[in-house]
DNA sequence: CTGAAAGCGCTTACAG
DNA sequence: CTGAAAGCGCTTACAG
């Protein structure tokens, strides 16, 4: 019942604790006698240090912060796997704050995780104007954004290329001969789907098409929503033929759409998506997307946090990387020559 | 830079800081008039106590952990995210443990989470033969198992009548009229799936269907196993008129061989998946499930487990919830009259 | 009603 | 190379 502690490893093989914590954190010099002696003792205790005493000697608690959107969300409960695996493997553990955007809801998190002593969080997009909030917090433990842009805060960020993103959708759709296209966006204020955006107009505008800004569509973030919206376009009296939209989520309420109306894809409507979650391999026909280097993302942005743990760098860095396209079933040629 | 103590609040408001700490938590007596003082002086020093701290001296750490097979897998980030409101509203946090149902990795995860002083863990399904491990780990911090039974150890479990789950899909199987049908399972010592096979073939046994073993196949849990083994089936000699499959994943699996044989669901072939995960949602055509009362079973188990916290409770409870069909349209009329 | 003191399980100078 | 002692930020009897 009783945790056993250093004390009693250290009364048991005959040292004092001081000799202990040196042989276990290799500080100090201790003869290798002892050290093995120590060793085995704890072994055969089963002893097992408090996380919690050594934090409180301003020791890491090897704990860090995960704050998305929302964990049962596809493309974030992948993230969160992979910063899991990432974690795990340097000692850490992660605590999964699920945000919904909501400024009060980062607020409490981020608090929480304040006073847990965490040793440092991991943004993964989508905490509206909580900027101010970050700013404050960053004096406490080091904060690093991944696949968001921060403005007028010094952290580190692990980017997509939305724009990027966004002119690769476009491209697709061009190739495959589509003149008439229309937008399904998240809110503009979300700064990715706003570069998604820009991309995609930029891609057709080098083209020598332009957009008009009423095709550019903004849903709530979620199936239902998108398929709203879609219905929406399908009805317009001027029907395109192929859909860019923001996210696999909404490229999904468009799919549902379609079927609804009757319309075939991707025969007369082209759908693309963003993210290439699983749900994008599981629709049918299945989605053509635009793929974030998600891994590599989290993986530089893991490395940053950890690194900003030991030393504090001083120069924020800010790492862009590449989409690619993904494609599927859900693109065609344009039923319009 | 450095964060505000109890000490620094004592001597602001020119108490002890043992009255602190009594002001807070409300224990001892306090004069109002110095409460009063006292909380004004925390907020203006925006003090926050520190968790760790109070953790050391026997205090709770407002942490807890969740042991799932992967949080990337829709099923169970649906049951993280859950939790984890349950959880945040209570004031804890938790730290989220993909396990991908290997032994040495639940090791590993639970000897961490009793580094930290996790108050109680959560063990959402999939812990293999660990359960060893799990009776050694009951001494130190209480255990509620979701979705799972034990054999041998005396903890709370939430489950689903996975056997009527079964029985159920039979039943609707059978009121469409098929007779010739095959299961999808995942790995025979996977409890739950056991139960459900268990489950499916009473129902027909008690409509007077044998279901003879050798159209029972076991896969890996994944959508790529359950295409694979499914293809196989479609191609034997005797094509069954229905496919029940363990979990959506496998159901979805299914759905995807059939396309690729150019069968068509649910014409050819009806389909019924278990979970009800939002990938049943996204497919086509969507997928008639039986779904979990997975909200239900996760709030159970989290005050079961709040509550161990408190008062050990000698007798552990086990309580069965029922699970329900979810009609789509992956399941129709047997086109053999 | 309030405070001095001990202690939770560690780590870290500092002597020796 | 090793240990005594102080201290991290709290809580909890125990006096008063």
């Amino acid at each position: 019942m009783k945790t056993t502690t250093i004390y009693d490893v250290a009364r048991e093989a005959g040292v004092s604790i001081a000799t202990v914590s040196n042989a276990i954190n290799g500080k100090g010099k201790v003869s290798n006698k002892k050290r093995d002696e120590i060793l085995e003792v704890m072994k055969r205790l089963q002893y097992q240090p408090s996380v919690i005493a050594s934090a409180l000697m301003g020791k890491k608690t090897y704990t860090i912060g995960l704050l998305i959107p929302d964990v049962s969300n596809p493309f974030f409960s992948e993230i969160a796997r992979t910063v899991e695996d990432l974690a795990h493997s340097e000692g850490y553990s992660v605590i999964v704050c699920s945000t919904d955007n909501k400024d009060e809801r980062v607020e409490k998190y981020i608090r929480l995780l304040d006073q847990k002593n965490v040793d440092g969080i991991l943004i993964g997009t989508g905490v509206g104007n909580a900027d101010i909030l970050a700013l404050h917090v960053e004096k406490y433990f080091p904060i690093v954004m991944i696949a968001r842009e921060t403005a007028g805060i010094a952290v580190h960020r692990v980017l997509n290329d939305d724009f990027k993103g966004g002119t690769i959708a476009a491209e697709h759709l061009l190739e495959k001969g589509h003149r008439k296209m229309a937008v399904l966006s998240e809110d503009f204020n979300v700064s990715s789907s706003f570069e998604r955006v820009r991309g995609f107009r930029f891609g057709l505008f080098e083209a020598g098409i332009s957009l008009d800004p009423k095709n550019i569509f903004a849903c709530e973030s979620n199936i239902k929503d998108g398929k709203r919206v879609a219905s929406e376009i399908l009805h317009g009296a001027e029907r395109p033929t192929a859909l860019f939209c923001c996210n696999d989520l909404l490229a999904i309420g468009a799919l549902q759409a379609a079927k609804e109306e009757g319309i075939s894809v991707p025969e007369q409507l082209s759908i693309i998506g963003f993210d290439d979650t699983i749900l994008s391999t599981v629709t049918n026909p299945t989605l053509t997307t635009i793929a974030q280097p998600m891994n590599q993302m989290v993986k530089m942005a893991f490395d940053l946090l950890i690194g900003s743990l030991d030393h504090t760098d001083d120069i924020k860095q800010r790492i862009v990387l590449q989409p690619e396209l993904v494609i599927r079933e859900s693109t065609g040629n344009s039923p319009i020559k």
